[in-house]
Formats: C-alpha cells, structure tokens, sequence
DNA sequence: GGGCTGTATGTAATCCTTTACATCCCTCAT
DNA sequence: ATGAGGGATGTAAAGGATTACATACAGCCC
C-alpha cells in the first residue's frame, strides 16, 4: 500500500503526533527532529491521505459548482474566476455541468452534498422550494443569475435591466424611434430582466411601443439568424434591434447579410455579454459588456465569507455599454 | 452536529452495521428491518458522510482535471465531455482551469494527488520527466494534445496533420498554389501537428514552398487580425491562408475586411476547429472539424478504463473538413 | 434432542489523520 | 532543594463509515 504517517514516524524514530505536527507546521517541534521528519517523508514519498485529513478536521475545502449547458465563452470566463479564488483559498472545485432535467440535478446534489462545504448553483429554471428541501440547512450557496431576494440564499446577478436600458437609449440616441428585441429563453432569468430594461426604456423615451416588436429568440445563434425573417416582415420594419445576447447578435449579422442588407445602414444593432469575438465581427458589435470572469470570483467570494458571515446578501455587477461599429457609431476601440 | 449513521441505527433499534448494509444495498436483511431503517434514516435527514465512505473504502471516486487557458468553447465542450462520461461511471471532477505557470501547476497537481484516483491533463507545455517525478507510478493519468509515445502515460489528441493537410488540399483544388499558412503558438502541440500537416502538403502537391508563407499565430483573433498586414506585405501575395484555429480564421476576416478586400475573392481561407461562430461567420468559413466533446469522453473513458487495464494507449481522433463558403465554395450546409 | 445449516443481526477492527491530554525533563525562582 | 512553568514529545481518542467475524436463532434431519 501507501506509505502512511506510521511508517514515517517510524522512519524518523518519532510518534505520528510530532510527524503530524512537522507536516502542519503548528506546534513547536525541535528544529533536528523536524528535519529528520522531513527527510523520512521525503525518503519514503510520502503524500499524506487527504481523505483521512478531511474526515478528522472535518473539513473538504471543497465547494460544488453546478452550471447549465450554456455559451462556451461565458462558461469558461465563470469556470475561470471560480477556480482563480478558490484557489487562492486552497479551495477545491468539484464541477457538474451536463445535467439537463431536474431529475439528474438532483441526483448530482445528492451526490455532491457530504463532500462539498458549499455550493454555487446556476440554473435557469431552478425551483427554490425544491432546492430548500433538499439541501441542509446549514450548507452556504451562492445562486447565480436567479430571481434575487426569493429566498434566504445568496444570489448574484449582472444588472441586465440597466445594461438592456442603456442599450436601447444608445440606439434611441442615434435617432431610432422603432427599435426590436430579440429575447433570450423566457425562463432565463437574465433574459427576463434584458427584457424588461428594454420596456422600461421604450416607454421612458416614449420609442414605438408595439408587442410585435418583441421577438422570441432562445440566446444561440441560429435563432439571432432566423429572426431576421421575421423582422423584416414586420410593417414598418424597425430600424433598430436590441439582441439579448451576443451571440443572437452574430446571427442577426449573418441574417442581414443573407437577406442582401447592411448593418448598420438597414438595420443597426447592439448585443448583450462583449463575447471576445464581437469585437471582430463585421461590422464590428456594439454591446453591453458583462463581466464574467467577476461574477465567478465574486460568487466565490461570497460563498467562501458565508461560513463566515451568513447574512443572505443579494448582489448585481455593473454592465458597461460598449460602442462599436454595428449601433452606427464608429468604433469606441 | 450533522446526523450520522449512529444516530439511524440508534432510532431504527439495530446495530450501525445493519443500517449500513440496507444503505448500500449489499448484504440480506430483513424486508422489515429494510423499511424500519429507511424510514429512520429519512425522519433524521441522514446523509452518509461521503468522506468517511471514501477513508474506509480507500476510493474516492473523483478524477483530477487541469486545463489552461483555452479558447471558451473548445474548454467548454472538453469538460461537458470529461463531466458526461465521469457522471456514467459516477464519479466526481475537480477541475483546476487557472495555472499558469509550471510552479503553480505543481502545487496544484500536489493538492489533488490523496484526493483524485486519476488525472486528465491538457497543458501545452507540459514537461514529461517533471510529471512522472511528480506523481506516484500508481496513479492514472491521461494526456491531451501531448506529443504522442514520449512517456508511459496515455494520450489522447485530435487528428491534427491530417486535418490540415486536407485544408491544404482542398484549397489547391481551388486552384490556388499559394497557400500561406497562419500557425498557433509554437509550444503547442495541435500547431505543431497543423503546421506539420501544411508541410506535408505544400510538398506533396508541389505547392510554393516558401518559409515566408509561414506566419506565426498564437490562436488569438487579435493575432489573426494582425496577421493580414504581414500576408499583404509578401510578394507575390498568397492567394489562400490556411488558418491553424478558427479564432484567428475570424480575425483574418475582419483584417481582410478592414483592408478592404474580400474572401474568398482576394484571399481564400480555411480555419480548424469549427467553433460554432464559424457557421455563422460572413462569409461562412470552411474549417476542420475537432470532436472536442468526443475528445473529452474518451479521455474519460480511457482514465475509467486506466484502472482496469493499465495499457498505456496512443489514440488519435479524426477530424473532418466542412465546406462553407471561405475557401470558394458554396456553403455544404 | 442434538447437531447442522443458513439467515439476520451485532461487535469491533479498520481506514489515516489530527489533537487533547499526559508525560518527561530541563530551567529557574524561591 | 523543591516546586512551578514550559518546551518537546508521546499516547490514545476521536472522526464516521464499511466489513470480517462472531453470535443468535430458526428450521430441519436423523
């Protein structure tokens, strides 16, 4: 088998309690016989079990993160600065990312509850009662992009409904009065939100108020494209549309293309996330940047001070109009 | 503190023994006692403690991860990959996505060896004699776009030369003999392998062969944006780019857009990946095709089996050219 | 009835650490 | 000289599960 804290202690002619205390640095121990100990374990390779060192301090330093299947990009930049700040921690990540139904995210949770010490949960169409049920209460979560304040747990979220309001007046502000949206999956929390910032900037720049004008998409590209279609059919056509996420936005711009127009002389348009390929996209997209790699960091941060402090905060992360080459301006960079 | 199986055995009148085997399902015991323990383990809210199941039973049903930084829907699609297959078998990913140096991969694969049973790793320049003095013999690990047969690990990586060679190919059936190629970060294995593959190629079909044709990428669209600057400058000009990933092939095409001129027109172009953009690009860009998520499962697969059967194997996955309308074509799809 | 078999259950060892408490010994103040 | 105090180290008890082995009991056969 592994070599075990006996048989180093035996190497170095010591009890396992000063092995033990070598290894983690705390009590004093005499300089001399901490080297020997450190010879020993180096001697034998020596790993300490992991598995027995959590059991007994009763500690994983371990937190659960369950993510949809979403935007690659947006998945990676989250993966990213959850890792980054756990890591600064000396926290572990334990990922789950393919569940689809509710079913399977409970068996995932299940599965993961006892070896994680908190978990960081987005998931569209997640329902809070059945979450409450089946977690402790005593286990920290930090829920991303949800309804906030529905509940005693964490939540961190963009400000959408800002970011679709500053997108929508940008476009107002280039003289457009009928202006489209092209919507993200209805049960998705950030798509609600884009959705109702653009209400709420229609009706306050008093811009063409027509239910027409809301387009149902499903955040990929292929319905940014096939929404092209129905939005020329519409009389009088809008000048302008608002597309709930980048990726919609480059399927608008292959939409338009096809359909033999120009953006942003046919039709101009502003995205929601700066995805690293609006930037090089032709024209090039103006959008509403999201700060990705942030929230991760930020919903670690949360989770990990939770032991701590177990005030339920609720939280939301600036978003930023980026001026680009499809609103009509010329570009910002 | 939380309820343990004490506690079950305590309320349901048996010993822990018995609760433990209607838990695990193994052993014959009594329909009655069966029920008897279910319904105390379920009045008490028991949760096994996953990792004292993991100390006594010396598994701990979990594979390490790392990936670099990587493009966001490659990354993405590998871990929906690596998640899938590891959720069949049950087990568990900790993924370590942030490192950045060789310093701090060490610590990181030091902190995850005592707590994974195997280890999945993608790092380009990753030194193989650092590895095998790193981890124990014993443990599993399988590499990803590493240079094959260097080690007794196994690997696993994409079809890279042949790919490449057939984007060659194919733009000389266009005609062109002048295929420049633009290549990823020379660290990295895939660009080595694509770079390979053009080599081959230009050979093989007597295209020119000129060291000038070669422009050094590092898979970034900024660096395929730049890269239209320099393929201009060179005289006579390339009629064709083979570009080493899909990021770069779109910066190519903002950067040929922006020097006004067109593709495939003035400079025909095929890109390797296909990332989902690329369907959507305009024009629409002709690329090879990695199974990234096939790419995952099998490494997964080939870790799961690692235990079994400790063969240390070589495989290749096969990619595919998509024709779309970069090269010249009119689009496949 | 006695011994044998097999099923259902209990007892206790075990996995490998950490750590509270005990011990030992040395130094120093009284 | 003695006791207190403190530094270095050892002993053994957790921590919460699994499981080898022991036990109890019922049924069966002769």
């Amino acid at each position: 088998m592994s070599t075990t804290i006996r048989d180093v202690a035996e190497e170095a002619d010591v009890s396992v309690a000063t092995v033990s205390r070598v290894l983690n640095g705390s009590d004093s121990v005499r300089a001399e016989t901490k080297e020997r100990v450190l010879k020993a374990a180096q001697a034998l390779d020596y790993l300490p079990n992991e598995t027995a060192r959590n059991l007994r301090t009763q500690k994983t330093r371990t937190v659960g993160v369950l993510l949809p299947n979403m935007h690659g990009e947006f998945f990676a930049q989250i993966t990213r600065g959850l890792d980054q700040r756990a890591k600064e921690d000396g926290h572990h990540v334990l990922v789950s990312n393919s569940h689809t139904d509710e079913t399977e995210a409970e068996s995932v949770i299940r599965s993961l509850l006892g070896r994680v010490e908190g978990l960081i949960i987005l998931w569209p169409r997640l329902d809070i009662g059945f979450l409450e049920d089946l977690v402790p209460d005593s286990l920290p979560i930090v829920l991303l992009s949800t309804s906030a304040g529905a509940s005693h747990f964490q939540t961190l979220s963009f400000e959408n409904r800002a970011g679709a309001y500053a997108a929508v007046e940008h476009l107002a502000e280039h003289g457009h009065e009928r202006v489209a949206i092209l919507t993200g999956d209805p049960v998705n929390y950030d798509a609600q939100m884009r959705l109702a910032g653009y209400r709420e900037a229609v009706q306050d720049l008093g811009l063409d108020d027509d239910s027409s004008l809301e387009i149902e998409g499903d955040f990929t590209q292929e319905s940014g494209r096939s929404a092209v279609e129905k939005l020329l059919s519409l009389t009088p056509s809008p000048t302008a549309l608002f597309a709930s996420n980048d990726s919609m936005a480059l399927g608008v711009l292959r939409g338009v293309h096809e359909a033999g127009l120009q953006v942003p002389e046919d039709l101009a348009l502003v995205g929601f996330d700066d995805i690293p390929t609006a930037r090089f996209a032709t024209p090039s997209l103006t959008t509403v940047r999201t700060p990705t790699l942030e929230l991760g960091r930020r919903a670690m941060d949360a989770l990990l001070d939770a032991s701590a402090s177990n005030q339920p905060t609720h939280r939301t992360l600036d978003t930023q109009l980026v001026r680009r080459e499809s609103c009509g301006c010329s570009s910002d960079e």
